[in-house]
DNA sequence: ATTTGTTATTATGTTCTACATAAGTATTAA
DNA sequence: TTAATACTTATGTAGAACATAATAACAAAT
């Protein structure tokens, strides 16, 4: 009987880093600190918790990269309203990511587009139609790939604008990148999918008379190309 | 006319630690380094990067948070796959977010969970359907809060599951005490929702026996006692 | 010959000291 | 009162030193 049977866990070392670290989010949760919040010195904290000013600064420097800590000299450092996507958008790396997980985010998109059309039709102005139409109108005889790709994330971007959710909004264009990756791999593999049979100009003539439910099912037949491919 | 009318905009100092940050993620991609790829040590990069050995040290404990590097003493660092929502974890406290902010993750789930139609009318097995009535089955008679709030994400988390999506699934674990966050302050404000029409039983009944488009419709019912609320 | 013990080496982990820099604060001069 | 000046302070950066664990090389032992 190997070794593997027995699921001997390796030993990850976690460091002083690790642990500040830890401490200071829960030290700021536990204190309900808010943004504007001035926090503790450098000095202070690396005698509080007894480490070097170098295991502190290793620590703050995360909380930093995550926009929840902002300093300046002299004047200290405060707490702050972090970028939530931020360590997201860092680690968003085609190459780096596995293929499972690549795949899944893939999904995750064609998920909140089938989503969206709730959101869209509650908030959705007639100038927002208007601008739909004069996107899909520049579309028509075009035929460039560059083209194409840019009009796709136009289109598809300003369904998101729709629902005047800034938060949805960044999260499709972070993921963009990786859909356009998947896609560009399918078709590498399996070659160029079917065109669908609705089409930008049918979703827009839907949101304009249609109704949610009819937007719903529109969408997922124009996602359907991508969607049945699915394992 | 005031100065904020100029847009002033407030100069963050960039540090050494976010320039070789950048430096870091760019050489990474440049050089299409792939998990388990050793990357230089510390010595060399803060050589070639011509900064001390502790600005190096900030950068990659901002990369080591994020899983995208190990580093084991006398091995040096690899390059390791992320974990994609590390940052976004660390971050979601409704204390520190702002109120636009929340709504927005409130809204995102549910635009998340109108999605997920297709994906489980096309993942679902009958072991799933028979848990999904297991977890009703067991809520019935139940009328304590703490139950009811226990039975919420059985009953979600385990339709999150029959997607078979790992990274879904997490995102919307994450998600779920923002949510239930915003939810109990909108019932601070405005009192207890009305019970929807369409409850957990309805809705393993379409599962079972009925159509994505009819899952859709039922799902918007069930959560319209939440959506009804939204500007 | 395979295993076991010893030693040397090396890259990360941690600490300490020192100084640079920017931004407040107090003091002084006009 | 205002403006210029020096002082103070907290972060930013650098460099050296040592601790520690993992590895390799080699020697000893059965």
């Amino acid at each position: 009987m190997g070794l593997e049977s027995y699921q001997i866990e390796k030993v990850e070392s976690v460091t002083m880093a690790d642990i500040v670290e830890k401490r200071l989010l829960d030290y700021f949760k536990k204190n309900a600190f808010k943004p504007g919040d001035a926090i503790p010195k450098e000095l202070e904290l690396a005698e509080a918790l007894e480490v070097s000013r170098n295991v502190v600064r290793e620590a703050l420097s995360r909380l930093k990269m995550l926009g929840m800590v902002e300093s300046r000299k002299k004047r200290g450092m405060v707490l702050s309203e972090p970028d939530i996507f931020g360590g997201f958008e860092r680690v968003l790396d085609p190459l780096i990511l596995e293929q499972r997980t690549l795949q899944d985010l893939f999904e995750l998109r064609m998920v909140l587009e089938m989503g969206l059309a709730d959101l869209i039709f509650r908030r959705k102005t007639d100038d927002d139609v208007a601008e739909l139409e004069r996107i899909v109108q520049k579309s028509i005889n075009q035929n460039k790939a560059s083209f194409k790709v840019k009009h796709e994330i136009a289109f598809h971007g300003k369904l998101y604008a729709m629902t005047g959710n800034a938060t949805i909004m960044r999260f499709q264009n972070l993921l963009l990148p990786i859909f356009e990756y998947v896609v560009s791999e399918e078709e590498k593999l399996h070659g160029i999918p079917p065109i669908s049979n609705v089409g930008h100009g049918d979703l827009v003539e839907i949101i304009k008379n249609g109704t949610p439910q009819e937007f719903k099912e529109a969408m997922r037949i124009h996602l359907s190309p991508h969607f049945d491919r699915l394992s």
